[in-house]
RNA sequence: GUGCGUUUAGCUCAGCUGGAUAGAGCGUUUGGCUACGGACCAAAAGGUCGGGGGUUCGAAUCCUCUAACGCACGCCA
């Protein structure tokens, strides 16, 4: 559906045109002064140096272009030149209208729908998740669905790390501790368990360890190192405990990520990018790319117009080993040859945008991609405590992502039960539904390529800019619904014009939504989505203020607000939907 | 050192690509409970948009200089 903006601006070319100025100069904005109008058009200003009038005189020719129109309904000019614009309430009334009755409420569907492969989530086996990981999932679902919602084929790949120097860690720390473990012998021919030697929660105290001590212990280092090496060259003994590292890791993400109700469609991990490496790498060598410096493979990806250095990507280490790099590269070839995507985008944390700076250019350069394929990065700020800093635990370790959870599934359980609105059997389960919106809603309110501050009391909160307040307004609504069907009422009546300002307002701002969303997704910017409904919920919320409904005499006028809240409703749980969170039916 | 990012109300953040009087929430102060759900609504106070200079009819937004903080800069991921 064509957007409301869109069928102003037309409206306002009109009046342009017929007054003899070029219609380019009728691009319309929301009004600053809502107290004056609805929207406006600034052209008569920007049209002066063409024409050589007063801004005014443009204006005013505009306006009495305008004076029959069948959108406005009062054009008028302000200050130096500005078009203030007034809509008729019978064309807002028809476009709510047409909207309700749209299938994709009103939301216009990609015509060419692209393939896009998101690579959000990316954590390493074996590391438990913690707050780092959030934002990731987090950003990159809502990214994912909002494309799905809008007609594109949307891939979403957890990409787990599972190939680095880490894994090296784990088998050397494993082997220090437990060296008669047969993975270890290295004349053992024979089945390996299947059953693994560790659990998970040894498995997430053995990597921190291992890592601390490698940082200490130069002789260590080059074991894990050596380790790493040995298992991307196919050592049977570290493989199979590679397999059960896997097994144990991805049981307990799977259950993690579905807490969140994030949903990925592939499970690849960096292992699965390795068999495309060695032709890969080939390729680069024999077309002169790639060359030996200090021992290693590189290729130079810097170019004249940079701005500051760009370090080569080293493709293979001098002792031979592949790294990050290498095996993003292999990623791209594998995605490439599996889904042939129109676009890769990566939801990663910002501090790694210039690692994907040289894995873009390299990609191009060795024509792994090629021109029409977008590579993107969309880099996350940090999330910060309170007091700023990285948000630790008070004892100042890594927040697990697990406890986090709980700590706000508590406090909504606690908030929930005071309010006893719910039965205690169902308390549980809204406080995890509310908590989860109180979560995602926090993180995807700020632009996410800001650090933000993670604060547990203020994203509880129902009130104010917060993911309970935006469900609190859709269980509003539908408490009014069940209890208007209770009463015997039946269907929607037409939308008519609305009755009061604070109606038109809500009716303007529903208008507004294929604009709000198909921009927040254009811009990969879930905050913009999640400030429109925030406004919406605030409309809404003084429109049912100021309105009694159920009592209203009028049955006609009664229907017609049913179906304004109905419309509200269903856009509210389509956006938090697409953001990737969603209501329970009372709280 | 080089480059990137951030700086807007006491606090947490918007500001839709240059428009009129810079907006929300929290907190503070005040008003509204015969409640279709008060987890709400209405209102007030609170700002030299880090600082200087420039571009033009017009700048939080563009350019330039500068300050503070954060981050990244070849064999970690």
């Amino acid at each position: 559906m064509k957007r409301i903006i869109e069928r102003i601006e037309e409206e306002a070319a009109r009046g342009f045109e017929s007054a003899g100025f070029n219609p380019k100069y009728a691009k319309v904005t929301l009004s600053n002064r809502p107290d004056l109008a609805e929207y406006q058009c600034n052209g008569a200003m920007a049209a002066k140096k063409e024409y050589g009038t007063a801004p005014r005189k443009i204006a005013e020719a505009v306006a009495e272009a305008l004076a029959d129109s069948d959108v406005f309904s009062e054009v008028s000019v302000a200050g130096p030149g500005f078009i203030n614009l007034k809509l008729k309430r019978t064309f807002l009334s028809q476009y709510l209208r047409d909207m309700g009755n749209d299938g994709e409420l009103s939301l216009n569907m990609a015509e060419n729908p692209e393939t896009i492969i998101i690579d959000y989530g990316g954590p390493n086996v074996a590391k438990p998740l913690h707050v780092g990981h959030l934002r990731s999932a987090i950003i990159g679902e809502s990214i994912k669905r909002m494309g799905r919602r809008l007609g594109h084929k949307v891939i979403g790949d957890v990409h787990l790390g599972d190939w680095g120097l880490q894994m090296g860690l784990i088998i050397t720390e494993l082997h220090e501790r437990r060296p008669d473990l047969v993975y270890f012998d290295e004349n053992y021919t024979g089945e390996y368990p299947a059953e693994a030697p560790f659990t998970i929660s040894e498995l997430e105290e053995i990597y921190p360890a291992a890592s601390a001590r490698s940082k200490e212990d130069e002789a260590y280092k080059a074991k894990a190192l050596q380790a790493t090496h040995e298992l991307q060259e196919g050592c049977r003994g570290y493989k199979a405990l590679w397999q059960h590292i896997m097994e144990v890791s991805v049981t307990d993400l799977k259950k993690n990520y579905k807490r969140l109700d994030v949903e990925f469609d592939l499970w690849k991990k960096e292992s699965d990018a390795q068999p495309y490496i060695p032709d890969m790498i080939q390729k680069m060598k024999d077309e002169g790319l790639a060359y030996e410096d200090d021992g290693a493979l590189i290729v130079d990806v810097a170019s004249e117009s940079d701005t500051k250095t760009v370090p080569p990507c080293i493709l293979l280490k001098s002792d031979g080993a592949s790294l990050y790099t290498t095996t993003d590269l292999a990623t791209i070839v594998e995605r490439m040859k599996l889904f042939s995507p129109d676009e890769i985008l990566y939801v990663v944390d910002k501090r790694q945008e210039m690692h994907f700076i040289q894995v873009f250019r390299c990609a191009r350069k060795a024509g792994i991609v090629s021109d029409d394929v977008k590579l993107s990065f969309l880099g996350f700020g940090t999330m910060n405590g309170k007091d700023g800093k990285p948000f630790k635990t008070r004892e100042g370790g890594v927040m697990r992502l697990e406890t986090l959870i709980d700590d706000i599934d508590a406090e909504m359980y606690k908030k929930i039960v005071e309010n006893r609105s719910v039965r205690d059997k169902d308390a549980e389960e809204t406080a995890e539904t509310v908590g989860l919106a109180a979560i995602k809603y926090g993180d995807l309110s700020n632009q996410a390529s800001k650090d933000y501050i993670f604060d547990i009391d203020r994203f509880t909160s129902f009130e104010g800019n917060t993911g309970p307040y935006i469900l609190y307004t859709i269980v509003r609504i539908k408490s009014i619904l069940s209890r208007y069907r209770e009463e015997g009422g039946t269907g929607n009546g037409p939308i008519l014009e609305p009755a009061s300002d604070g109606e038109k307002t809500l009716m303007l701002q529903l208008s507004r939504y294929n604009e709000a969303f198909e921009n927040a997704f254009a811009e990969r910017a879930p905050h913009r989505l999640c400030a429109y409904i925030y406004e919406l919920s605030n409309d809404l919320n003084s429109f049912y203020h100021e309105t009694k409904i159920l009592s209203e005499e009028n049955e006609e006028q009664k229907r017609s607000w049913i179906a304004l809240l109905d419309l509200t409703m269903r856009v509210l749980e389509d956006a938090i939907n697409a953001l990737g969170f969603s209501a329970p039916d009372r709280m």
